[in-house]
DNA sequence: TCTTGCACCTCTAGTCGCTAGAGGATGTAG
DNA sequence: CTACATCCTCTAGCGACTAGAGGTGCAAGA
């Protein structure tokens, strides 16, 4: 049993040193042993825990959410419609976010497109910018 | 001509009254007149100004490019290449956080779908995140 | 054995764009 | 004149890290 310093589990989980010690001290990560020389010494479990954790903050979950789903993976004899409702909050988030992208995508482009790489005082890129009435009248 | 208070700005603009003097203590507004008692007094221009940051954050951009794009409106004579290229480098930017979301909404969607509203042991939402080769390989 | 040099430790402070709250002054309507 | 809303300044907090200071541990080469 070769103990995991932090710097293999940055490396193996794709999570930053600082990051790490950050999700410990919030408590998502549980405290690991230490060396003799006060050093972090991880299991195999913490790499688990630390994937699922990348993994969920790749999706977009905020930190409650996992702290959330980290609970009921420790219990699997719980329902999952805890851990359904969240991934559900996240999906209707998600595609909000992507209707309001793409309004906002319409826009840019409009303003790009009728730059006439000229002049400040010609520029629909300002323009656009000062007069909100100019605009496609995408809901934001 | 009525001097136009903080709250009035506020409610014309749709910016917060502590948002404006954010603004203000970052540089983004003038300092406005103060009246006898200390009071900001906006003037139409500072109305303008703010809704011109108002939009512009709204489609996103950041506060540095609003100040580059802020100096370009108050000299007309510049190119606006400049601008141009802000406004471009945000639609970049936009057109691939909505391919990530995309991507993103497809898995969230499998997961939700697969739930199978059991136990934890059984959910896909726990599993999928617990192992991240279950993804449909979206690139996260 | 010594030294070099990297990885580790803790702690504090900074990032971005606000937002909240304390504690007090001013302005306005009845 | 009294409420009460609005204004003022100032500091601290949010989320999720990130950066840096200042120090210790450890493995490998000379």
């Amino acid at each position: 049993m070769k103990k995991i310093t932090i710097g293999e589990a940055s490396r193996t989980s794709g999570v930053k040193v600082p990051t790490i010690r950050y999700y410990e001290s919030i408590g998502l990560l549980p405290e690991p042993n230490r060396s003799e020389g006060n050093q972090r010494a991880y299991e195999p479990a913490d790499l688990r825990r630390l994937a699922f954790i990348r993994h969920a903050r790749e999706l977009g979950f905020e930190v409650e959410a996992i702290r959330t789903l980290l609970t009921l993976q420790d219990d699997p004899h719980q329902s999952c419609a805890s851990a359904d409702a969240i991934a559900k909050a996240r999906l209707i988030e998600v595609e909000q976010r992507i209707r309001s992208l793409m309004a906002l995508k319409a826009e840019l482009e409009l303003m790009v497109e009728g730059c006439g790489h000229g002049r400040v005082d010609q520029c629909r890129v300002i323009e656009v910018l000062a007069d909100h009435g100019q605009c496609s009248h995408a809901r934001h």
